[in-house]
DNA sequence: TTTTATTGATTGACGAGTCAATCAAACGCT
DNA sequence: AGCGTTTGATTGACTCGTCAATCAATAAAA
């Protein structure tokens, strides 16, 4: 069995495994014998790969920004007046996959992790900033006060988020419905 | 010195030494061993007290909601209109107390441990359900869609306050004048 | 003398990270 | 093609540290 190439895939299986525990033990506490055991794999080539449990985390972290950030990239390329950029960029972020426990599980411990790790800090700043700048960007045209109303709405955004995730009959539908009243009524108002 | 009566003080110390190294650590990983010795005692004692780690990180999570919950209850008490009750509300959830380190990185905990511990869940929905309360309260008077609008506002209090405390420049009053502005331009609004 | 407070010492478990050893593919040389 | 060598993949076993929880013992009130 042993061939050579073997380190994208064995990468790519441990953060997948990463985001499965993490998602099925609810935080953090999850050890490295457990991610390996369900990439199908030693400890100790977990160790070999990725050179401690931080640099596993953080790789599966990234992972997770890495893919929402394509999928608002795709759903900005549909869409094409402004006001359709912003309803997009809303919609993406109560997409069902922002909603599979694993994801509110990676999600929260994002949060979490980055009081106490500057490198998650930086990551989580970094999808501030682009969610930020995609709002204002599809705002200019048609708000009067297009970084005043990118800002309300990334906050509205995360805010209903966390709300939609914590409840228990956890329904997005209502969040991204507010979201979007909103939108509306924010650049409706010329005040 | 072993007097009776020590168990309320006892208590009260570990619930704030707890507070105070998670504060200090940016997370949970922070043993009974450090937290004892915060609180000027034996970890056998914090135990005897408590009867195990959950149980006092549980005690210092109530805790802090309690001084929240009083916070804004007397912030309410000073208002007199409607308007003066929903600003009244929006200025507690800034105020200087709520961003200091510790009660940030509490914070932060207590939505990561709220998806693997149900009592801690049960704490959280227990917070939104009075911030939603008191600000359909306020609003009804004054909206078109007190409901409507009292979640949108608890949202964006939360979106808000997870911007600025990860913020490393966490400005409290932005975000505050946001909500305010916000709150402004939906009761202003009637669609 | 009963109750409450208190701790030092200990236990038992668990987990991160390391290491030496094994195995097989690829490589280079003739 | 055949043969030795290097290199990547892989793991079982082990080390070292940590930490939650327990317990037996002490001391001082009541």
């Amino acid at each position: 069995m042993p061939k050579v190439g073997m380190e994208p895939i064995r990468r790519s299986a441990l953060v997948q495994a990463t985001i499965a525990e993490i998602g099925a033990a609810g935080n953090l506490e999850v050890t490295v014998g457990q991610i390996a055991k369900r990439a199908g794999m030693s400890t100790a080539l977990a160790h070999h790969y990725f050179g401690g449990k931080d640099k596993i985390f953080l790789a599966a972290m990234r992972h997770i920004l890495r893919e929402f950030g394509t999928e608002v990239l795709q759903a900005l390329g549909q869409a094409t007046t402004p006001f359709a950029r912003a309803s997009a960029i809303i919609e993406s972020s109560f997409a069902p996959s922002c909603f599979a426990p694993e994801t509110i599980s990676a999600w929260m411990t994002l949060y979490a992790q980055s009081q106490s790790s500057v490198e998650t800090k930086r990551l989580l700043k970094l999808y501030q900033r682009r969610l930020h700048s995609n709002l204002t960007h599809a705002l200019r045209p048609i708000s009067k006060h297009p970084e005043r109303d990118a800002h309300t709405l990334a906050a509205l955004i995360d805010g209903l988020y966390l709300r939609a995730a914590l409840s228990s009959v956890c329904d997005p539908k209502d969040a991204c419905d507010a979201a979007l009243q909103t939108l509306e009524t924010l650049i409706e108002s010329d005040q």
